[in-house]
RNA sequence: GGCGCGGUACCCAAGUGGUAAGGGAGAGGUCUGCAAAACCUUUAUGCGUCGGUUCGAUUCCGACCCGCGCCUCCA
């Protein structure tokens, strides 16, 4: 079955076929590094990197190129009141949103930096300036000339023809031509960042740098153009009306937009008191693959609803499916195979495949998993499962994982990092008790730990299992998980 | 006001014109020295409300109620 993807501009779900044959190109809206990532902002980068892991596993070659934004009102701000450069203040925020990115398992594309292509921006605007489609205002910036293009609020459903000019309260808009008219490139002002131009002094617009890099790294069309919900307009909207400008040639294929999240139910916003950056979850003890199985588990159209509660259920599944691998990894099986083991290794494949073919639709995904998950257990506790079957179940779980992936690892150098993190940053008093005893967790090697088991084992065969009970309770507080099973005795870290 | 999305069990959350996936939680049970893990059973005659279409609607249509998003730089 073909990969259905809905995209925005016909607001359908259409079948996915690249430009090209096999090589799918895509862009996403990265973000302004003024700011420590929240939740909300790695919703939308993780369901990116889904849908490129998708695109990979179903054998496209893949290239994703995501901007940054590194010059804007905000930074330009945050950096003076901080009295730092621009540079110095966007390059710690960037840094920041690598390695969060990293740690919530998003795969690194291919980074652009707006300040790196002023140049090649600048050049942009001459070209729809001699065209007439952009037009310089007396202080020495650009607007874009919206009358100029007809199809102008096609990808958000907007109807402008009727809309007068003026009729907005924008009188102060002075030099306009429109009021709906968008900044290309702002002129600069006393104190702020400016690069001296082909086209005079100033900045980019936030729509142009988009359009520039995007078309740099991609070409004239390309195929999926991704973000959130917000930025259907006007930032799509005006990038679309640039860039087809530019080339009169179509731009991005398919639109695809990553709807906001809700925090315990309402939308998240620091006047509520419920907004969270990837790093406070983190220092209040969450595991960064609860949280992206969380923000996974819902499909990227519907709104998810982000609960604490959530995040703890998450938690429980998550331990669920590395508990599930680890049993078939760890166990000793009959050699043979059964047919309904590898039936049911198939189908899963299958299920998951057409779950995410249906525009992603990962609940069905985690669904088919999770069935397969159940139904395996239970051959397994009644000797059901062969040595041969082993491989195919891990190779369907390995499946989910390279699109979910939430199953690798244990978690905790992740969370040692941002534990280490808030202590340089002066925060230690914001490291909670389960950050710091998951952290601990790391503390006790293999070797030590396996030979704590060994004393408790003995113990045991002894029957002294007053001694064993102890030195599990030892391990228990230590972060390690004992658990008895009739091949010995399995550990992991919580 | 314009455009759009949604209201499914205690919680999260799929889905379909023909009788409700999955996860978590609760209860009971199996296994076990005890745990842990795992499995089994159980928890919505019901899918916001009221009408309509239909042999049949949670699924289609209409109205209403509630929640949410965008409408100039918030992912």
């Amino acid at each position: 079955m073909a990969f259905r993807l809905y995209n925005t501009m016909s607001s359908q779900v259409e079948e996915f076929h690249p430009l090209r044959n096999r090589e799918v190109r895509m862009y996403a809206c990265g973000p302004t590094v003024y700011d420590y990532g929240h939740i909300g902002n790695f919703r939308t980068f993780i369901a990116v990197d889904m849908l490129q892991r998708f695109l990979r596993q179903s054998g496209y070659t893949v290239r994703y190129v995501m901007n940054i934004t590194d010059v804007d009102d905000k930074i330009i701000r945050n950096a003076a009141r901080d009295g730092v450069s621009v540079q110095q203040y966007t390059a710690k925020y960037e840094k920041a949103f690598l390695e969060d990115s990293a740690m919530i398992g998003i795969e690194q594309p291919t980074l652009v930096r707006a300040t790196e292509h002023i140049a090649q921006m600048a050049d942009f605007v001459a070209k729809l300036v001699k065209r007439g489609i952009a037009y310089r205002t007396d202080d020495g910036s650009y607007y874009f000339r919206i009358a100029s293009f007809p199809r102008y609020g096609r990808l958000s459903k907007k109807d402008f023809g009727g809309m007068l000019d003026g009729a907005r309260v924008d009188v102060d808009e002075y030099d306009k031509d429109s009021a709906r008219d968008f900044a290309l490139w702002k002129a600069p002002k006393p104190g702020e960042a400016s690069w001296e131009t082909s086209i005079g002094p100033g900045r980019p617009g936030w729509h142009l740098e988009c359009s520039v890099m995007s078309m740099a790294e991609l070409g004239e069309s390309f195929d999926v153009h991704a973000g959130g919900e917000d930025l259907i307009f006007p930032h799509h909207e005006n990038e679309i009306a640039q860039s087809e400008s530019f080339t009169g040639k179509p731009f991005a294929h398919f639109w695809f937009h990553v709807r906001f999240l809700l925090v315990e139910g309402e939308k998240m916003s620091k006047s509520l008191g419920n907004f969270y950056t990837l790093r406070d979850l983190v220092l209040k003890g969450h595991k960064p693959s609860s949280i992206r199985y969380l923000l996974t588990s819902v499909p990227y159209r519907n709104q998810l609803n982000f609960t604490f509660d959530g995040l703890k259920q998450a938690a429980v599944s998550v331990e669920r499916l590395r508990n599930f691998r680890q049993r078939l990894a760890a166990g000793s099986f009959p050699s043979g195979s059964c047919l309904e083991m590898q039936s049911l290794a198939a189908e899963t494949v299958d299920r998951m495949k057409s779950a995410l073919d249906d525009d992603l639709n990962t609940a069905q995904a985690h669904a088919a998993l999770f069935e397969m998950v159940r139904r395996a257990n239970a051959a397994f506790d009644a000797n059901g499962i062969k040595q041969d079957d082993v491989p195919l179940l891990l190779a369907a779980l390995e499946k989910f994982d390279e699109i979910f992936a939430v199953l690798k690892g244990n978690d905790v150098p992740q969370m040692k990092q941002v534990s280490d993190w808030a202590s340089t940053e002066g925060r230690k008093k914001d490291i909670s008790l389960e950050l710091r005893e998951a952290v601990q967790s790391g503390q006790l090697s293999d070797a030590d730990i396996e030979k704590k088991i060994a004393e408790m084992v003995a113990a045991r065969n002894g029957r002294n299992f007053k001694f064993s009970d102890a030195l599990r309770a030892e391990l228990t507080a230590a972060g390690i998980v004992i658990e008895n099973t009739k091949d010995g005795v399995r550990w992991r870290r919580k």
